[in-house]
DNA sequence: CGCATTTGACCCGCGC
DNA sequence: GCGCGGGTCAAATGCG
């Protein structure tokens, strides 16, 4: 593993999400341990596959910081790093764990700005959905983190995003905004 | 021209 | 073993 100290991913500011703990492999709700600051039954689908969505073999515990107010629990998880092809062959790798997690917003767009660039490399129909889901790669050379984003069919205004890996790298669009900020610290730090 | 997206094909795991 | 569903690849295409 790489990066130890990745930026915390940004959650949108007008989002509703929730974490997803590991669950029991039979269920197909998420589960009820859900973080829900406020009464948001009625906002968790029950049509999302959350078993695949989340499906890892561990116990939960990953904890990530978001902001100072708000922490998303990884959904545990991890996963099985599957070989890639090479020339029609699959080699495999072995085992790696990666943190995993997963929060809906309400949103018209599909893609939420998070401050990284993402590059689309697939597009699945998805059984019991009428939205397809979109695989997306971050586009920096060293950092493999993916996620997968599926609008809801039940309630088309949530779109869920889950999110595979942490960064390796700064959030370019934060260190943007931040760079002057920092290098005004800088220069007051050295009186 | 370089980079992102689209999309069909391919591969793999899993359940039956 | 087979079929299904999900995830990824990569060539073609689009766009600024």
């Amino acid at each position: 593993m790489e990066g130890e100290t990745p930026p915390p991913v940004l959650p949108p500011h007008d989002a509703s999400y929730f974490f997803t703990p590991s669950l029991p492999s039979t269920s197909l709700h998420p589960p009820s341990l859900l973080h829900q600051p406020h009464q948001q039954e009625s906002l968790i689908p029950p049509d999302i596959d959350w078993v695949s969505l989340l499906s890892g073999p561990f116990g939960f515990g990953d904890q990530i910081p978001v902001s100072s107010s708000t922490s998303v629990i990884a959904g545990n998880i991890g996963e099985q790093e599957k070989g890639h092809k090479d020339k029609g062959k699959l080699h495999r790798t072995k085992k790696v764990y990666r943190p995993r997690f997963a929060f809906q917003t309400r949103s018209a767009d599909d893609i939420l700005d998070d401050g990284f660039r993402w590059r689309k490399y697939g597009q699945k129909a998805v059984k019991n959905s009428i939205y397809p889901r979109s695989y997306y790669r971050c586009t920096h050379h060293t950092c493999n983190v993916k996620k997968q984003v599926q609008r809801l069919s039940k309630d088309t205004s949530i779109v869920v995003t889950t999110y595979e890996g942490i960064h390796n790298h700064p959030c370019e669009k934060l260190m943007e905004s931040l760079s002057p900020l920092l290098k005004q610290m800088q220069f007051l730090s050295r009186f």
